[in-house]
DNA sequence: GTTGACCCTTACGTTACGTCATAGCTTACG
DNA sequence: CGTAAGCTATGACGTAACGTAAGGGTCAAC
């Protein structure tokens, strides 16, 4: 039998997370004497043992509960799910130092860097500018008219309106960034890719698959746009370019 | 001016962080309305912009704070200290992953694992029989009066004696394995070994130079020490035995 | 019987919001 | 001009896993 401090002492937890352990029901001591003094055994040891171990290893105390409590609790199933977290935690962090690095790389350089390129456009004015480039490029690229008739049409939306398509189509960066581990020409990305030419098709211009193909080489070849669409995540533009080429391939094959 | 929900899909956050942010102070509306409204101007949105940087690369939300709200603060220490953090955490993800792994393994390797090799010994049994495991060794080696000596002493302990002294030899180790990224000759490790040596003289026998330096030589030679250890951190049986042997030399000089 | 070392419960603080609940404001429509 | 839809606001509780008092019993020893 011991007494809390004991167990603290030999386990090395506190005194307060055995009566935490305690009050979730997760570790209660096998007995209590009349004064409510918590009376711990060996077996009680055990338990705790483990759930350190799967505390170690990360589980949170409800699932530790879980498996514990259930002897015919899938701890295998379990154990991979809990490495598929692990992994994606570790990826987060990756991606943090090396967005960190970055920074302190940039900053060192004596770049110095202005914050706008720190930072993702996002305000209505910004969305503008980045549309009259697509404009101005358009415009060289094919003819005036296109380019006119997006412009008749960007000039009536709102703010809010400007909000929701940005919205949009970060959405869809988003889509494909993630995608990037496939091939562009998974279904998904694809599916994406539809998404993103309708997108356009919605709310600037007709985007035909000449245009649209073009748009795709644009996206390499002008440092600009690689340079804000990069932003998303490294290498997204040349990406994108393989995914829209592929996208029209197929649909000038269907025809 | 921008209200809530316009901020809020413009940068893709939620109106609830909006109010947590003006409540914290990170991020107050340029003005409000009559009616209580919060209204946002571009600034507004900018500094909201850096807040959402800072936090991508896992900032938490004082740091933001104090990075924006002094424009002396060194902003290249400040993420140089982050990164080490970062590290850190990456390391402590990583050797989850290994544990979850190792133990994914050892179950489908149908080695069904016992108990006793996925834990610490921690309780007094166990450490007793781990004090036997010593006891047994060092009676090969350095004779049977020594090892007498201190199974009458330890024969006298309570458990309450074993468990502070379990507790103080984690602490040592502890102690030495986080100097392990230092030399073993390392003033700081010297200090921990010389406690650890003391430890040992003060709870179970007279350890002379001549048994401490055969000790270290064991923590690399027998698996069982090697292996309990190894536990703490990898490695560190080894980092262990290399100091002690400095540790040694350094006192037989000193003669 | 009085220290001193333990033990107990209660409860607030921590981080960064999500999620109601309740209620006031604004705007478009009929 | 009334009203319903769609905003907005302020609480306030919940989350995870304890740390840290505060205030007050218990037990063994001197």
């Amino acid at each position: 039998m011991y007494k809390v401090k004991d167990v603290a002492n030999i386990v090395g937890v506190s005194v307060r997370t055995l009566h935490y352990y305690d009050q979730i029901e997760l570790l209660q001591p096998e007995s209590i004497t009349p004064a409510g003094y918590r009376l711990y055994t060996d077996r009680d040891l055990e338990r705790l043992q483990q759930i350190l171990f799967f505390k170690e290893i990360g589980f949170p105390l409800t699932k530790i509960k879980e498996i514990l409590d259930r002897p015919d609790f899938d701890r295998m199933h379990a154990l991979h799910a809990h490495k598929e977290i692990l992994l994606e935690k570790k990826k987060r962090i990756e991606e943090m130092l090396s967005t960190v690095e970055q920074t302190i790389h940039s900053i060192e350089g004596g770049t110095k860097m202005k914050e706008e390129d720190m930072f993702k456009g996002f305000d209505m004015k910004d969305i503008e500018k980045h549309q009259k480039k697509y404009s101005d490029e358009a415009k060289q690229k094919y003819g005036k008219e296109i380019v006119e008739s997006a412009e008749r049409r960007t000039a009536k939306y709102t703010k809010e309106d400007w909000a929701r398509i940005q919205q949009e189509s970060n959405d869809i960066y988003k889509k494909i960034a993630d995608q990037m581990h496939t091939d562009p020409s998974d279904p998904e990305v694809q599916q994406a890719v539809a998404d993103w030419r309708q997108h356009i098709t919605d709310y600037f211009y007709e985007c035909n698959l000449e245009i649209f193909r073009g748009l795709g080489d644009l996206y390499v070849n002008d440092e600009r746009f690689t340079k804000n669409i990069d932003k998303f995540k490294p290498g997204l533009a040349a990406f994108m370019r393989d995914a829209m080429h592929i996208y029209c391939d197929q649909q000038e094959k269907e025809r």
